[in-house]
DNA sequence: CGCAGTTATCTCGACGTCAAGAAGGACGAC
DNA sequence: GTCGTCCTTCTTGACGTCGAGATAACTGCG
């Protein structure tokens, strides 16, 4: 089956054949099925009346496990966003009273972020209907598939992930 | 390697051993790995002094040939956008005098966009920087793992382009 | 022809993100 | 100790996107 990129693909082909467009086959499918799955989320959330970046920041809480508290620098690395971001995501939920705010008792500097039990039940919740759309959309591979697919894209993540760029 | 994705799954396993947490894998890495490439575009094009949408918009136009136009439906498709979006990209790069408006001569409420020869030398100018950036971050995967990659990133693409959803 | 339904584009207000920088505290060298 | 540097979080203003709705024009059925 074709999709957008093989046109994408086939189009700068025609119009510039000096140029080696190979690297689009990968990363511009992964550009436009990422902003797929946006989409897709923000349908799957909006049942749970959840905003796709609600759901990051309580389900990075929720994985640290109890006490359910990170600092706004490790939930940064978790969710990719700038620090200004983070204040005002972990100020609106506040407000929502899904997390609160405490202050770091080792370092005055800091603050910890802290998950309420409406908010750990949001996230538990919210999780289970994800992977069901998920597992929907990866029904077009089979288990090998899947597990091949998630190697090869480890190999591209890691270095983005480790080398802090 | 190891990757964030990893450090998430082995936490979910960890906090929720009752769900089976397989999908992230996939799709997490897809999301994680697809702001990365954000930001590094982004950086990329500040070279050209230009923006990730100014290119996606721009490059959308090179590609589909002389005389290197399209409407604004048809930039839709390409970009992922919603129309209030793409109405307010186009405005801003007539602005700059990239594109300009016409009127679309067979449908009285359409318009095309073209590229004008400046906005064409931009596309081709800043789509050379993009291929080279992508080549270094694939130069992680042999040729043969590159083409796996693309053959199972379309299985999961497919589906969104083909049948719009 | 006239009307209903559809399609193409634009308008508008609310909202979330970013980049840059500020403020305050930690920490090592000396 | 204390100075300089780094780190952590928050503040701010500009900007881009979205969703919903408005407008205008095309289409085909009766």
């Amino acid at each position: 089956m074709e999709d957008e990129v093989d046109r994408l693909v086939a189009a700068w082909r025609r119009e510039r054949p000096d140029l080696d467009v190979e690297p689009l086959e990968v990363l511009s499918r992964v550009s436009r099925l990422a902003r797929h799955l946006d989409r897709a989320r923000r349908l799957a959330f909006s049942e749970h009346s959840l905003e796709p970046w609600e759901f990051d920041v309580l389900t990075a809480l929720r994985r640290a496990g109890a006490p359910y508290q990170l600092s706004p620098g490790q939930l940064l690395t978790q969710t990719l966003v700038t620090s200004g971001t983070m204040t005002n995501r972990i100020d609106r939920l506040a407000q929502k009273g899904l997390v609160e705010r405490l202050p770091d008792p080792s370092d005055r500097r800091g603050v910890l972020v802290r998950l309420t039990d409406e908010g750990r039940d949001r996230a538990d919740r919210s999780l289970a209907g994800l992977l069901a759309q998920e597992r929907a959309i990866l029904s077009e591979l089979s288990p090998a598939q899947r597990t091949e697919l998630a190697g090869l894209l480890r190999r591209l993540t890691a270095p983005f992930d480790n080398i802090p760029g």
